[in-house]
RNA sequence: GCCUUGAUAGCUCAGUCGGCAGAGCAUGCGGCUGUUAACCGCAGUGUCACAGGUUCGAGCCCUGUUCAAGGCGCCA
């Protein structure tokens, strides 16, 4: 509601209490099917994904003329009599007593009322929050992250602003953006000749965050429990449907916890999201599960109602030599899991979520805790049917030594991470946290197949348009 | 970064053997007393992605570039 104006969202929540009333609307034209005394209007404001039908007759306006022949995506301003019309198509309308144009749309706007692939309207991100599709995958999109802060809020979890600009270079989640303010055509050098990045902004090299994780970590050393929740940045030319150069990431992180917490926790955590949504997006959870994807509410319903699975790295291996499968990539205890072999795995073997535990060290961060055994660390990634990876977390290393030893082992140096290794030595607790992809969530709950399609205006490799 | 495929009207696409640039939808105009991604009639619409080459002649063949899609690698 704005001033004395109706949300059209009002109007499908409880029709009644406005039954037979005036009204005043705002909004913008969907489709109008104009005939000779009268013409049908499909206004939608915003507020709700279905639009209302205003029935525009020439007694009643003397404007006709003027609207009759406005073009679909004008904004127009009614008022009218909403009624009740349960024998027809719609179960209500409003009868327009006055309709004054706001903003006319010319015909060569893009929108018609028919399909237009995704790849068209990504080519015009600024006008597709209009359509069904984009109308419906962002609101679901604002609802989800409403439900994430409100997952963590009732735990008592505490929500960090982790810094977006970070000095650590090597965190080991790939290739970052440097942040500079070094004129690129003139940049002062150092007695070797090289660019002297002391001269620089930070009097150091820094570079847009690929995680909050560490930062993370030292307030879960003082709150207990607690999560971020903001963009993250991967430098990566990673051209697929499931990579952005810039993503949102919830991290939360606990103190006192192992790996069976998390996995307890991000179980939890993806079941009310998809809940909530299921509850407050209805219209547009409809929506997907008839144009975007048949299965859509029969699975999420199903995950909602059944349990995880989980199973080892070992156990996983062993249930990929046995599939009577041919894998592009051959498949034995420490090698890497490919995308083929994590879709065997929650496709094939347990046809749902799916969480493997105990990675081989080797190709795992440097701050996963290391096992009993000593060649695996406390790692958890969480697979689901059709999106791969949506979950990757960890138990971390909170024994000095261990920890000190492992990044020997990978090559990372102790610079810009003294801090990190402080935090072990003043009461250092057992903790454990993950990172899921906000965007890779959202693809899951709506079927949607391309992560540029979640995103309001996507950054990709080769493209940062809008 | 690699592999494959593609780019023709506003959109979705067809275009045969290298020989006049096409359809549906959308749009415009007209009609229609309840439509609902309406219906009926008429009309307009092109730098065939860009640059070069072969040819009497190129949307079509060749080379390069750009962009997009699908897949892979990396990851969330």
């Amino acid at each position: 509601m704005t001033g004395d104006y109706t949300d059209i969202r009002a109007l499908f929540s409880e029709p009644e209490a406005y039954a037979d009333k005036e009204i005043k609307l705002n909004g913008w034209i969907r489709q109008i099917r104009d005939q000779k005394k009268f013409c049908f209007i499909q206004l939608n404001d915003g507020s709700y994904f279905t639009s209302l039908q205003i029935v525009a007759e020439r007694e009643f306006l003397d404007n006709y003329e003027e609207i009759s022949a406005l073009g679909v995506g004008s904004a127009i301003r009614v008022k009218g009599i909403f009624v009740l019309t349960p024998e027809n198509r719609q179960p209500f309308e409003l009868k327009a007593r006055e309709i004054r144009v706001e903003g006319e749309c010319p015909p060569d706007y893009p929108l018609q009322p028919k399909r237009h692939s995704p790849e068209f309207l990504r080519s015009i991100a600024y006008l597709r929050p209009r359509t069904n599709l984009f109308s419906a995958v962002f609101r679901v999109r604002s609802e989800a992250s409403f439900a994430i802060h409100k997952f963590f809020h009732d735990r008592d979890f505490v929500y960090v602003h982790t810094p977006i600009i970070t000095s650590s270079d090597a965190e080991g989640a790939g290739e970052m953006f440097h942040v500079t303010t070094v004129d690129p055509d003139a940049p002062p050098k150092d007695a070797s000749g090289k660019t002297d990045y002391k001269k620089d902004f930070f009097g150091k090299k820094t570079y847009l965050s690929v995680s909050g994780q560490l930062n993370a970590e030292a307030f879960a050393q003082a709150f207990g429990k607690v999560y971020t929740f903001g963009p993250t940045f991967r430098a990566e030319h990673s051209n697929t449907a499931r990579h952005a150069a810039e993503f949102w990431m919830i991290e939360p992180e606990i103190a006192f916890a192992d790996l069976g917490d998390i996995m307890d926790l991000s179980e939890a955590m993806l079941k009310y999201v998809i809940s909530y949504v299921l509850e407050h997006c209805s219209a547009e959870m409809e929506f997907f599960n008839r144009f975007v994807d048949k299965g859509l509410l029969a699975r999420l319903e199903n995950i909602v109602a059944s349990d995880f699975k989980r199973m080892s790295y070992t156990e996983a291996v062993a249930h990929l030599e046995k599939a009577d499968v041919k894998f592009k990539y051959p498949v034995y205890w420490g090698a890497e899991l490919q995308t083929e072999h994590e879709r065997y795995l929650t496709e094939k073997v347990v046809g749902g979520p799916l969480f493997v535990t105990d990675y081989p060290k080797d190709f795992k961060s440097f701050y996963m805790r290391l096992n009993e055994d000593g060649k695996t660390v406390a790692a958890v990634d969480c697979l689901v049917p059709g999106v791969g990876e949506i979950i990757g977390g960890s138990q971390r290393e909170e024994r000095p030594d261990y920890l000190m030893r492992m990044m020997e082992e990978k090559g990372i140096k102790k610079e810009g991470y003294e801090w990190y290794l402080a935090l072990r030595q003043y009461g250092s607790t057992k903790h454990a946290g993950y990172g899921l992809g906000f965007e890779r969530l959202i693809m899951y709950m709506t079927g949607v197949k391309n992560i540029r399609d979640v995103l309001p205006f996507p950054r990709t490799t080769g493209s940062a348009a809008f």
